[in-house]
RNA sequence: GGGCUCGUAGCUUAGUCUGGUUGGAGCGCUCGGCUGAUAACCGAGAGGUCCGGAGUUCAAAUCUCCGCGGGCCCA
């Protein structure tokens, strides 16, 4: 009886897996997989929660396998991995799609569509695409628990951003203020920064030089421009404080600029003084245009950011315009200007009605003419630089100072830094580099939203003392809210929250929510402990912090990885994760990005039906370190599948076969190690070796060499070498030691593989995995992904007979290309091969010497050392290294010759045997025709051609009747003449 | 415009941190061999300005600087 389950040659990797899908949903095997592991050291994982408001792309698939092949091999290891999803469902990038259904082009339109209605369409959309979502993760084989996910803008989860944001209030670290942002004036919107970078384009502006009258003097001092609009903001000039300034003497006017500047001055010039920036610091001058100001303004002040690179090196200061403006006048307690309204359009304060309501950018011409009037305007040009659109309706954007919550992430910085070194970075440059940067110049975080869809910002502000309150919990909130319905199914979003009035303590006004919401990007900052509901339930959180790892692409840099460890800085001062891995982009074949736009985006599910998920997962794992980017080639998965997964199932095919035919069974076998042959314990040593070297790249995220140095153990190791030179001793038909060494090595290899691989190719290891241990040893774990990662044993690693293969390989490759020098085809057998080299060598060969002569096909090998070696005519000579050499005799006689024509005959015959594809255990009866030489050469070794072709019966003369079956052949075997047939049952 | 990163045969890549034999593989190509040996395998061959330039050094794919190109982030 066969006690395994036989296969087809060639596998179908696609209906295997739908198989291995079925039965792991059928069984509970993730389920099981991680709860066997119950009560053992914890690994964390958090899942970087994707939207699902559009189909997953190609990139996303990689982060997924990559995820899920850190997960189960730490599983496998003994951890305790839970994995939660999770769905990130707040945001702009929601909201802008769900304004492209409704064909909406403003905040206003919103408004009069309706915030509940709006919002209702955004929570729709979110999970629009969840189904197929679901699928492909499934379908790849990520496990990850999607039956309770954490979802942002589930009550609890608001709760608990709530919670935070209240601990980071009350810590005085949640305050109001201003902040300059890019700003449609036509959408009456603020952009994000990825809207921003889509949207910029070169274009020519207005270059103009303007002269500032000092008080008191009459000197001015000379500034540049590209938007003359701005000028009407102005509260300061800025100048370096190191820098050189010359005064100069231009026509009957003295103009201050940078000396390395002077370029910008036309025509001839007299330098009458030299002073330096910090010099010229507090002088005041004269406004260019009456516009109410509060507080103090026009002076000179000193700052850092001036460069000499462009204009005069004097730098036009407006805070209501600029990022840099704003921040420079508030640390200098400077104060503010606001000529602007939310359309873009100039207010009445400024002292032209003609100008009032003119879009700012339509007034440059007119600003420009007036300066000249006035006599204030040096000269004027025009400039070509790239400049931010809006990439909905293509205005021009202003940047504009709008109020705004921020946290105060600068004031954490050394706290974010602390942190940032207890956790590990792969690839490790991104710690100080590109991270590292990012924390040593962190700005103050901007969270509020002026949009819809999103975590409500909790704060209520008193319309009548403006007291400030921060409501930390659906509790809090119904005990301040009289009135608010006490059920609790109340929705924590707009417009519902936008209701909820308070009294307030202080004076017993009303107190009203600001009207923002938050940033999503600090919903998913907050995932650590809002996906457990910290702190209304605390348990599971306690226990699942910090998270040991979490890995998403390079993009997530400053985004999820930053957003993470600001919030868990702010609340906890400790790192949220331990470990970050940070994956490459996968970019079409020609090395560019995938996008929509550019139509190049790859279909994976056809990608999954067509090839499968083990396929596209090797293709991921082995293609390059896993923090590079990947030039996604379809052909090249397909290649990898060739090459490696169906290297793995023919041997996995090959054992079956042989097993099955031979009735072996592995539980009823037990063979010491040292009682095996050298090349048994030579593939074990490889394998424990490989073993050790997987483990050792996988704890350091090397992926691809993990999964490269198994690739090369199947195919050159296991499938080429021990396979290819051990099949022999599967086709001995009558039990014996040698062969039962054989099946329980080859056996041991491939239950160890499916182990080691299981993590990689979750698939079609199971599937072996199933077929030959399941079968046959009930007492071991159902499925692969159940067992033990497989730890190397250090005893069967036997580095010397590991060397001594090697040197065998290279005498066999040396011997090879000698035969293929003199012509001589390997079929043909030779006398003897000679290897001249040290005593050392010899040595260690001398143990694999049936290999050689195998390989080889010569009746003796001998090693002779160098000094008593001489070579004769008929040695072929191919030298290896310095001191070895192999020497091939090429001479040949009779018996050499009658036994190649044995030999050419049985490849006729076996050929034969394959053509009618026979059983492998099919007996055979041969019929031949040929000159005497044939016929002597079958008559001596008829027993050997039987052996070789299970042939019963070989006859002389030609077949025919009707009793059998004949299949018949004319051969030209050198230069003989021979008729071949065989006669089957 | 700035920061980080990658650039090695037609393609995919190893080697770069830690400078030192003649820069290794695989796919593809040419020739030969082998096959109850798997869309496989073996041997040989063609194919490299190691992105370009400069520098450091006895010695540079490797270190430094300046460019060019791709990618990401920021403006």
């Amino acid at each position: 009886m066969a006690y395994f389950r036989s296969e087809t040659q060639k596998a179908n990797f696609v209906q295997l897996e739908e198989e291995i899908l079925n039965g792991w949903n059928k069984e509970k095997t993730f389920e099981r997989s991680v709860a066997r592991r119950e009560g053992c050291e914890k690994f964390v994982f958090i899942e970087g929660p994707p939207t699902a408001n559009g189909l997953p792309h190609p990139g996303h698939i990689l982060t997924r396998v990559v995820k899920d092949l850190v997960l189960r091999y730490k599983t496998m290891c003994g951890f305790y991995v839970e994995r939660k999803a999770g769905w990130d469902t707040h945001g702009l990038p929601v909201e802008i799609e769900v304004e492209k259904e409704l064909g909406t082009n403003s905040k206003h339109e919103i408004e009069e569509y309706g915030i509940e209605k709006f919002n209702q369409k955004c929570k729709d959309s979110v999970f629009r695409y969840e189904k197929e979502w679901v699928n492909a993760t499934k379908r790849v084989g990520f496990w990850i628990d999607m039956d309770s996910p954490y979802i942002t803008f589930d009550n609890g989860y608001i709760e608990s951003v709530w919670w935070s944001l209240k601990e980071i209030w009350s810590r005085g670290l949640l305050y109001k203020g201003y902040k300059v942002v890019p700003y449609c004036p036509r959408c009456e919107t603020t952009l994000s920064s990825h809207e921003v970078a889509q949207g910029y384009e070169d274009v020519e502006d207005p270059s103009i030089y303007v002269k500032f009258r000092l008080k008191q003097e009459q000197i001015f001092m000379l500034a540049w421009t590209t938007t003359p609009w701005t000028l009407f903001g102005n509260i300061a000039l800025a100048v370096h404080p190191e820098h050189t300034y010359v005064k100069v003497k231009v026509k009957e006017e003295i103009l201050i600029l940078a000396e390395a500047r002077l370029d910008a001055l036309d025509g001839e010039y007299e330098i009458i003084g030299r002073l330096k920036g910090k010099d010229l610091e507090g002088k005041e001058y004269e406004q260019l245009f009456e516009v109410p100001v509060e507080g103090e303004s026009h002076r000179v002040i000193t700052a850092e950011f001036v460069t000499l690179e462009e204009g005069t090196g004097v730098v036009h200061i407006a805070p209501a315009f600029g990022e840099d403006d704003y921040e420079v006048c508030r640390d200098k307690g400077l104060g503010f200007s606001q000529p602007v309204d939310s359309k873009g359009q100039f207010t009445s304060e400024i002292p032209f009605p003609s100008l009032v309501g003119v879009f700012v950018k339509d007034a440059d011409k007119r600003i420009i003419e007036m300066l000249e009037q006035r006599g204030l305007l040096y000269k004027e040009s025009t400039y070509l630089h790239s400049y931010p659109f809006c990439w909905r309706c293509g205005s021009p954007l202003l940047y504009y100072a709008r109020e705004s919550w921020f946290i105060g992430m600068k004031s954490l910085r050394d706290k974010l830094i602390a942190n940032n070194e207890k956790i590990n970075w792969y690839p490790e440059h991104l710690k100080y580099g590109r991270f590292g940067n990012f924390l040593e110049n962190i700005e103050d975080w901007a969270l509020s939203r002026e949009r819809f869809w999103g975590t409500p910002l909790n704060i209520w502000i008193c319309e009548e003392c403006g007291a400030e309150c921060c409501v930390g919990s659906i509790e809090e909130l119904k005990e301040r809210a009289k009135g608010l319905p006490q059920e609790s199914d109340f929705d924590l979003h707009r417009p519902y929250i936008d209701e909820v009035v308070f009294r307030c303590d202080e004076c017993g006004g009303e107190m009203r929510r600001v009207e923002d919401v938050i940033d999503c990007w600090y919903d998913s900052g907050a995932a650590p402990f809002a996906q457990w509901h910290y702190p209304f339930e605390n348990e599971e959180f306690k226990r699942n912090f910090p998270a040991n790892f979490i890995t998403e692409a390079i993009d997530q840099t400053r985004g999820w990885f930053y957003s993470l460890l600001a919030v868990s800085t702010a609340i906890f001062d400790e790192p949220p994760y331990l470990n970050v891995l940070s994956l490459g982009h996968i970019l079409d074949e020609k090395g560019v990005k995938m996008s929509k736009s550019k139509g190049n985006v790859v279909d994976i599910t056809s990608i999954l039906n067509t090839t499968g998920a083990d396929a596209l997962r090797w293709y991921f794992f082995t293609a390059c370190p896993p923090w590079e980017d990947i030039r996604f080639s379809e052909l090249a998965i397909v290649e990898r599948q060739k090459k490696f997964l169906n290297t793995l199932w023919n041997s996995y095919f090959f054992f079956v076969t042989y097993a099955s035919i031979d009735e072996f069974n592995p539980a009823e076998k037990a063979i010491a190690m040292e009682k095996r042959s050298a090349m048994d314990r030579w593939i074990m040593s490889r394998l424990n070796s490989l073993i050790k070297e997987v483990i050792g790249s996988l704890e350091r995220f090397e992926i691809h060499l993990a999964a490269r140095r198994v690739e090369d153990f199947v195919i050159d190791d296991l499938s080429n070498w021990y396979i290819r030179r051990s099949r022999r001793r599967f086709w001995v038909v009558e039990e014996n030691f040698d062969k039962d060494c054989a099946y329980l090595t080859l056996y041991e290899v491939l239950v160890a593989l499916c182990k080691l691989l299981a993590p990689f190719v979750p698939f079609v290891t199971e599937h072996i995995y199933q077929n030959i241990v399941r079968t046959v040893l009930e007492e071991e774990q159902e499925s692969v992904h159940l067992c033990d990662y497989p730890s190397p044993d250090e005893s069967l690693i036997d580095a010397e007979l590991e060397d001594s293969m090697d040197l065998v390989t290279k005498l066999v490759e040396a011997g090879r290309r000698a035969r293929s020098d003199a012509g001589i085809k390997i079929r043909q057998p030779l006398k003897e091969v000679v290897v001249v080299c040290s005593k050392e060598k010899s040595e260690k060969a001398s143990s694999l010497v049936g290999i050689l002569k195998d390989e080889l096909n010569v009746r003796e090998v001998k090693f002779e050392e160098k000094s008593e070696f001489v070579a004769g005519e008929r040695y072929k000579q191919v030298g290896i290294d310095e001191d070895t050499a192999l020497f091939l005799d090429i001479s040949l006689d009779k018996s050499l010759i009658e036994e190649g024509l044995v030999r050419d005959l049985v490849r006729r015959i076996q050929g034969m045997r394959k053509d009618l594809d026979l059983d492998y255990t099919a007996k055979i009866e041969i019929m031949y025709e040929g000159d005497e030489e044939v016929k002597e050469a079958i008559n001596r070794f008829s027993d050997y051609i039987s052996e070789e072709t299970l042939a019963v019966d070989i006859k002389e003369g030609k077949a025919s009747g009707s009793a059998k079956e004949i299949h018949e052949k004319r051969w030209k075997i050198g230069k003989k003449e021979v008729y071949l047939a065989i006669l089957t049952a």
